[in-house]
RNA sequence: GGGGCCGUCGGCUAGCUUGGUCUAGGCUACGAGACUUGGGCUCUCGUGACCCCGGUUCAAAUCCGGGCGGCCCCA
């Protein structure tokens, strides 16, 4: 018998800030609007996620570096566009002591203007190409709108970001197409069901050719963005005059991308799986992934508890991560709600009945399906159980955003859609600004971009001007 | 950018409209103890709050202004 997920989706937005902090996740109460703490078990979890984030960049060919929090106004200007979308979201540095600085530093609202200087002095011919580096830092938003946790902070406490620099466009274009295949493995390991879109031209980050952003629904219907790559073309390398030596003597601009995630990842994994009992964490990255409970009963503690002691051995000679809750001032009962609201994704219950039997009792978090095993065989079936609820979770949440997508033939049908908070709505459209932005309006709703992870046969009508299109767009009301 | 709502023990809230018996009530959580333990047992005792600054008033949780913080709607 699964868990209900009425407030789940009914209440999304109260239900994720009261498992934030009743979980453990983080402490949203600081003193600064849209500032959190992350608590120890929530830091944890951050942990196990940007340890898979981590593996999956080394091993693409991506150097972990640092780069300072603060930059230079003079950088940051350098790049008009870019500039003027970032200058009034910036938190400024403007005093040292009580002395005004000449020129202001900016709280990093994200990297570009931090990394070109450096990669100016470090680039010299195409022999130093490619360069692809990414660093996790906190960056900042001076965000006048609601902000909440996770999801919109002013300092986003977890950023990595990815910046490449290429010989030719060509090589650009592969890196984006490679940052998206690292991406979707990424959410793929923690079952965060995405779309991929191509951000339509008024919507794309400043200063880039393109951007192609991953989304997530959210239970309310709203899409979160969770993840972007960017083609910044020669846009930054032109305007910090990064340039290398070709193979023939001259000089050329370099082609740079850039791509990001943040601690949005772990709310979509908290917002993915969730229910009304709280997190479901997938099991690779639970802080802790089996929680032992000894079920006492009254003349039979010393068998249940050596029964008890065997099992955590074993299971943590296996390596897994396992905690063992002997608190003897609560039931078992109250123990488990406990732990479902942290999302452990295995128990494993210890009574006496089971101690007769020489089993142990196996429960998994998503379902609560309980089912027996032999005590020795406790690490296999624990093992066994997680494989099975990782590859569960990840379809039940796929399922889920499939059932949201809706494919419809009119503004009014999109609008009454996304007002119902149904997800997404797909629609033809021409690809011109004037009908995106018509789109936009009438349905009061984000254009997210052209679907990137489905191809299509057909052709329509666009649903404003009517011309013919092979365009499919994608609307929904947005984070 | 514009408009609205709100801020009470750690969490959720009652009280505010009509200022005074509010020494601020409840649930939950927390601490001590007893009794229990296969889905939140029960009981006893205890800790714990009016966001901040200013104003009105004999008197402010309650009314007014500002700040900070939270939420919603519209552009």
């Amino acid at each position: 018998m699964p868990v209900s997920r009425d407030r789940w989706s009914k209440e999304f937005g109260e239900w994720f800030r009261s498992v934030l902090l009743n979980a453990e996740i983080m402490d949203y109460r600081y003193p600064i609007k849209g500032c959190g703490v992350w608590l120890p078990y929530g830091f944890k979890l951050r942990k196990n996620v940007l340890k898979i984030l981590r593996e999956l960049l080394d091993s693409t060919g991506h150097e972990e570096v640092q780069f300072p929090l603060l930059i230079p106004e003079t950088s940051l200007a350098k790049e008009s566009r870019h500039v003027r979308s970032f200058e009034d979201e910036c938190f400024w540095v403007t005093h040292g002591g009580s002395t005004p600085l000449k020129v202001r530093y900016a709280l990093r609202p994200t990297s570009e203007t931090a990394i070109n200087p450096m990669l100016k002095l470090w680039i010299r011919s195409h022999r130093d190409l490619p360069v692809a580096i990414y660093q996790i830092v906190n960056v900042f938003r001076y965000e006048t709108k609601a902000t909440r946790p996770l999801i919109r902070m002013r300092e986003v406490t977890t950023f990595k970001e990815a910046h490449t620099a290429h010989a030719t466009a060509e090589e650009a274009e592969k890196q984006v197409e490679k940052a998206v295949s690292v991406y979707k493995r990424f959410f793929d390991s923690i079952g965060v069901p995405y779309l991929i879109s191509k951000r339509p031209e008024w919507d794309k980050f400043a200063g880039a050719e393109y951007s192609i952003a991953f989304d997530m629904i959210c239970p309310d219907g709203r899409v979160l963005q969770i993840g972007t790559v960017h083609n910044l073309g020669q846009n930054f390398s032109k305007a910090f005059d990064v340039t290398y030596e070709t193979v023939d003597g001259g000089r050329e601009y370099v082609y740079q991308t850039c791509y990001g995630i943040s601690e949005r990842a772990i709310a979509s994994i908290v917002i993915a799986h969730g229910d009304d009992n709280g997190l479901v964490l997938p099991y690779d990255v639970a802080p802790i992934q089996v929680v032992v409970i000894p079920i006492p009963y009254k003349g039979k503690e010393e068998p249940i508890n050596e029964a008890v002691r065997d099992v955590v051995r074993k299971l943590e000679a296996a390596g897994i991560r396992v905690e063992l809750d002997d608190r003897e001032d609560l039931t078992p009962g109250s123990k488990f709600y406990y732990w479902e609201l942290r999302g452990v994704p295995i128990r494993v219950e210890v009574g006496p009945r089971d101690v007769e039997r020489g089993e142990v009792t196996v429960v998994r978090r998503d379902t609560l399906e309980r089912s027996g095993c032999k005590l020795d065989a406790v690490v296999e079936k624990v093992v066994e159980t997680a494989k099975q609820m990782t590859a569960d979770l990840s379809k039940r949440a796929w399922e889920w955003m499939r059932k949201h997508i809706h494919y419809v033939d009119s503004l009014e049908k999109a609008e009454k859609l996304i007002k119902e908070r149904e997800g997404v709505a797909q629609l033809f459209w021409c690809g011109s600004e004037d009908c995106g932005r018509e789109i936009e309006e009438r349905v009061d709703a984000r254009v997210l971009g052209v679907p990137m992870d489905e191809s299509l046969e057909r052709e329509g009508s666009c649903v404003v001007c009517g011309r013919r299109t092979r365009y499919l767009v994608r609307v929904a009301a947005a984070y």
